[in-house]
DNA sequence: GAGTGGTCTAGACCACAAC
DNA sequence: TTGTGGTCTAGACCACTCC
């Protein structure tokens, strides 16, 4: 682990280890390089990195300071790899309804950018939180590039697996979202009434060589899902 | 303008006027180096800006890349402030449906941390992008932070006003979303059905020195609002 | 004016990719 | 092995806040 990013998750647990509450002013940098005996390049990136994940913010002139936490049972859009990752709090379990290699049509031909003979994992998950139905994931992933996968790995976190076993270095990913109206066979896994509004998201992870490795769709229970986005304008 | 983002800004430039397609190498470090005459850290922190923002990604032993750009429509909720700013793609219209000076209730002293005999502007405008109802907006302005609004002016962006201005420096942002059933004024303004599920964005924007000043929930129309973000995990 | 964060430099060295 | 991005250092100086 590289220095800067060790110095962050040691200022990140000394935060919530003494439960400071928003507003709190931090030791100032000339400390914080006397403390962990680093330079102050690497204690400023230390920061801004915090700063980035939304844990403090800086004030010129005047010090280091605690952010207010996001809300619980809000999924983090701009750091969350899905959906275990960041309901962390909340209890979660998924339901694997279909775990298959199959050939890409030309939609996900182009979402994850490769040809049509190029074999790729299907994966269809029923998502729940706080023992509640949250949503409805279709997931593509390119075998190519995620050699193994079964379905028991599909009921955890096929993110936490993959990065774990160093298969892939995520980098950088695009989400979109908007409303639809579901279909008859979704409003039966989300319990819902047919022609109900859902939250749709759209999404595709790209590994850090910035190749297109995941494609999935995820229709959001409209009762149980929401979302947060903590920003810098830095 | 800081020198490491005046040379970000002439990278993104020069990769929209080139017209660059994703994926397109860029020049190395060593050569923006040799062509900006700064050092290589003032390089790698303007890269890291344009990374931030998903306009390029960097692969180490490899090269820096072109990132695919956000579709058109959907408006980027890491980087936008709103709504004008970041749909300049399509033609949009606002309409001031009220503007007062209030004071807060317990709800809006909680989200701008202050007081009940603080003043406050409250303005509600509906919202058009592409000549479609886009989202109808309740906002909360500390009087004390922005001495000056008219309705005039929230005709268009009190961002780029109180920006420009030199009123407020923006800091960080905090957004909640959830999906919501619409009451009947609401779906009045926004044309729909009564009981029709919309989007309800809950945000609280701050300044630079860490104190909230704007306070506004936005309700978006279902079929004519999308929602974009493009994050990194470095 | 004293204190604190932010920028910038020149240069050494590390980590990874491609050949 | 070479080229490329990424980290880290020590130190100078700038910009802003608060007294």
């Amino acid at each position: 682990m590289l220095k800067y990013q060790n110095i962050a998750q040691k200022i990140y647990d000394s935060i919530y280890q003494q439960q400071l509450p928003k507003g709190s002013q931090l030791a100032n940098i000339e400390e914080l390089i006397n403390q962990y005996q680093v330079s102050r390049t690497t204690i400023v990136k230390a920061l801004a990195r915090l700063e980035r994940q939304g844990v403090i913010y800086q004030v010129q002139g005047s010090g280091i300071f605690v952010r207010q936490r996001k809300k619980s049972g809000y999924l983090n859009l701009a750091t969350s790899h899905g959906f275990t990752d960041d309901l962390g709090d909340l209890p979660g379990f998924t339901q694997v309804l279909a775990f298959d290699v199959i050939r890409p049509n030309t939609e996900i031909q182009a979402n994850l950018n490769c040809n049509s003979d190029e074999e790729i994992y299907y994966i269809k998950r029923l998502r729940y939180a706080d023992g509640k139905i949250y949503g409805l994931e279709h997931s593509y992933y390119r075998k190519k590039l995620i050699p193994y996968l079964n379905k028991e790995i599909a009921k955890g976190s096929i993110f936490e697996y993959i990065t774990q076993t160093g298969q892939i270095n995520i980098g950088f990913s695009d989400k979109y979202i908007e409303l639809l109206t579901i279909d008859e066979s979704t409003a039966r896994y989300l319990k819902l009434p047919v022609s109900s509004t859902a939250l749709f998201m759209h999404e595709i992870f790209y590994t850090s060589a910035g190749e297109p490795f995941d494609f999935s769709t995820i229709i959001y229970h409209k009762d149980n899902a929401k979302f947060c986005v903590q920003s810098h304008a830095k």
